[in-house]
DNA sequence: CCTTCGCCGTACGGTTTGGTACTAAAAAAT
DNA sequence: ATTTTTTAGTACCAAACCGTACGGCGAAGG
């Protein structure tokens, strides 16, 4: 307890991930950090100053065009790390990166971050998987805004979400859920009112809470699953 | 002449930018390849045996879900290389890669390749902007999937193909846009009958010809663009 | 306690797109 | 040259979703 740098207690997978060998490179520079709803991680066209390894909580990676378009790409939690084009060699931010849903992680500065992946092999393999994830992740955001239609993304969003989460409870408003996939809030209402119906989950104003998850993965289909099963094979089980 | 490896008439931008110092890395290794249409390059869940360095040609990267729900999130051409994960360490295919309009190319089977980057600092640096630069057109291609409507997402799409085109005749039926956009065939020869009618474009059976590239951006705003100019960016100029 | 504000339920017309299908025209095959 | 296949034009109804709007209800704050 007296070690200044323990890895105790700490969730974040990549963390947990670095090897001994690895950890001085990274360890010494963490900073533990809470994160509120709504803190803003990184903005668009502005440099990246520090990388958030999540312990809890949901971060929103969202793409902004210049008409102000936006839609999220990309959520991120306790399995990984914001920043991911930092683990490219790039440190400006192409999109909006926010907490969706408050918790606490540990922060580390760019700097460090990056002499840290070129200098060690091993580290850089795993953060780069990290990033491989993402983009699948990506891909099927994609796949699933192309493709899907409210309902099966609603319920893709909150099976994501809740992968992230330690509770079955949702702090959000329609009004975000609907900002996230891209939609009117009215519509997410009523989906959600369909939800509620078939009794997959309860809500209360600004919170719903998951009550048959078999159900909702049900809904989502195939829109859901893929990224998480490349996920543990690139970083392994466990 | 006689240089078994000589870089001169490369036009790939990424080979172009190779330091002398890592070309005995790469060179070597790359085989010519002509490309035809529909040949394919990348098979989901299966390994990538060779990276592509597009010369002449348009690739497809195209997502697809175990319900066989499928839709395009990226394209490569001279800018760029096939076998994204390659350059982040995994060599499983996600997507299905596939040439949309014919070409050529020099490819590299993939161990070469992963052993060239992991040894060289600055080849690394290349190969992960490029990803990058990818990462940042799927995103995007998720906000048009998103929020553009087909009209939009058709003149991106022409645009993403013209700019690694050196004709400004595309040669593909509605049907094969069609698959890329996710949206019916009978939507995208209504579209195209629209472009067609305000002068945009000309059109034969199986073929379109960009007549007023200008007038095609404007539709598309600014859905198009951002993954450009950051490519851009991330790259240089020239 | 009462007001104010944010969040949610609901509604309605209009637009976009999907599903389907049929026909014509062009190209390819025999 | 004739047949077969591929591609494109068109049409129709239905479903999904948008833009907009308005009222009610719960929560927070004075």
């Amino acid at each position: 307890m007296l070690e200044a740098h323990a890895r105790t207690g700490i969730r974040n997978r990549l963390l947990n991930k670095i090897g001994l060998e690895d950890w001085d490179l990274i360890g010494p520079h963490l900073e533990p950090v809470t994160l509120k709803e709504r803190q803003v991680i990184e903005v668009p066209t502005k440099p990246i100053t520090h990388a958030y390894f999540l312990e809890i909580g949901v971060a929103s990676v969202v793409a902004v065009d210049a008409e102000d378009h936006r839609i999220e790409v990309g959520v991120i939690g306790y399995e990984g790390v914001t920043g991911v084009p930092l683990l490219m060699g790039d440190n400006r931010a192409q999109h909006s990166t926010y907490m969706q849903i408050g918790g606490s992680g540990h922060r580390i500065p760019q700097e460090p971050l990056r002499d840290a992946i070129a200098k060690s092999e091993g580290l850089r393999a795993l953060m780069l998987k990290s990033a491989q994830g993402f983009l699948i992740q990506t891909a099927h955001t994609a796949l699933a805004n192309g493709r899907a239609k409210l309902e099966q993304r609603l319920a893709r969003w909150l099976l994501m979400a809740h992968d992230r989460m330690t509770s079955d409870a949702v702090p959000l408003t329609h009004e975000f859920l609907a900002v996230m996939l891209g939609v009117r809030r009215a519509g997410v209402t009523v989906a959600i009112h369909g939800f509620e119906r078939r009794g997959l989950v309860t809500t209360r104003r600004g919170q719903l809470t998951l009550a048959d998850r078999g159900g909702i993965e049900q809904i989502a289909g195939s829109f859901y699953g893929t990224p998480e099963a490349e996920l543990k094979r690139l970083l392994g089980d466990k």
